[in-house]
DNA sequence: ATATAACGCTACGCTTTCGTAGCGTTATAG
DNA sequence: CTATAACGCTACGAAAGCGTAGCGTTATAT
């Protein structure tokens, strides 16, 4: 049932998500649905739940070797169109609707965990300023990629990792 | 009219921008708005038009000045809530609606423009890498302002921007 | 075997919104 | 002063959507 859910709000979006949709493609009675749902809404956000991938965190020995594998492992993700579009969905309603609101922060505060680790990490090895707060560097780190995935996602791919994570060492390297 | 409109669609959104609405606010007749604009989408395209402001093209002799300049002209935009709304609508319309598409390719290009234009005085100045595209530039530039207009918005004003540019600086000075 | 729970289907009522028709009223041009 | 153009108002028709009612049908449990 919710698998159905969430492969119709990939597919269509969220304004394209509709319970009559749903009954139609899943087979399953709208009636039903709402046996098992109170509301549109409760039924996306489960729907939706745990769908965006959280990236693990790598260990590789240095923080950049780090982090090329972690904005490695994001490509995929920025290349899926369907979690794109939902995700931009998401932003635009999570800026006036509060219920939307909260799925989105809980999506976006999972998904920092892994570079905190790393910068952590990278701090305790004497490898990353400490005059500079993990949000910052967060930006810092992912910012244009970020940008890329959104202003042209079609050239993801070709992001050059090495030498965006050649120039972001050059930058949070230890300040004397 | 058209000035109704757009305080319109900034108040309540893309999705909100109703006819009914529109013509309720500025007291005209539904009626006279369609004897005006053939559907709703025409109208709304008519009314954010040239509504997302571009900023000018600093010259202050050096690049790193430049860009100080320039990034401090983009804060007011980012902070301006109305206007992140709705580029958040018509970012995540862009996505599914081939009408809107065109609208937010007019209006992110126009963006790029004065950035362009520094790079290049830049470069021929000698104080730019020729190794890297200009729009690979643009993203290490703008991309960790942009991530945090868009995911932390209440901390835009908050953003260091000289210690940014002195960042940007290290990376993209010229190469051997 | 039968009671109970879950499901399916059709049909609603309600609301919003688009876009149009018809008809009367007000400006405006000359 | 009058013809014409522009506007206002009310009322529609049509389409989506939400969420619910009523009633019949199928599993399931014991």
């Amino acid at each position: 049932m919710l698998d159905h859910a969430t492969e119709l709000v990939l597919d269509v979006g969220v304004s394209g998500f509709t319970i009559d949709e749903l009954a139609k493609r899943s087979g399953v009675a709208k009636t039903t649905i709402y046996r098992h749902f109170p509301s549109r809404n409760e039924l996306l956000i489960a729907a939706l739940d745990g769908q965006i991938p959280v990236p693990d965190t790598p260990d590789t020995g240095t923080f950049g070797g780090d982090l090329v594998e972690f904005l490695t492992s994001l490509v995929p993700i920025f290349e899926d169109e369907a979690i794109r579009m939902v995700s931009l969905d998401l932003l635009a309603l999570s800026a006036r609707e509060p219920e939307i609101t909260e799925l989105f922060q809980a999506l976006a505060t999972g998904r920092s965990g892994p570079l905190d680790t790393m910068i952590e990490r990278g701090r305790r090895r004497g490898e990353v300023r400490t005059d500079m707060d993990a949000l910052t560097l967060l930006e810092l780190i992912e910012g244009p990629m970020f940008m890329r995935s959104i202003m042209r996602p079609d050239q993801i791919a070709a992001f050059d990792i090495e030498s965006h994570v050649e120039g972001v060492l050059r930058v949070v390297g230890p300040r004397d």
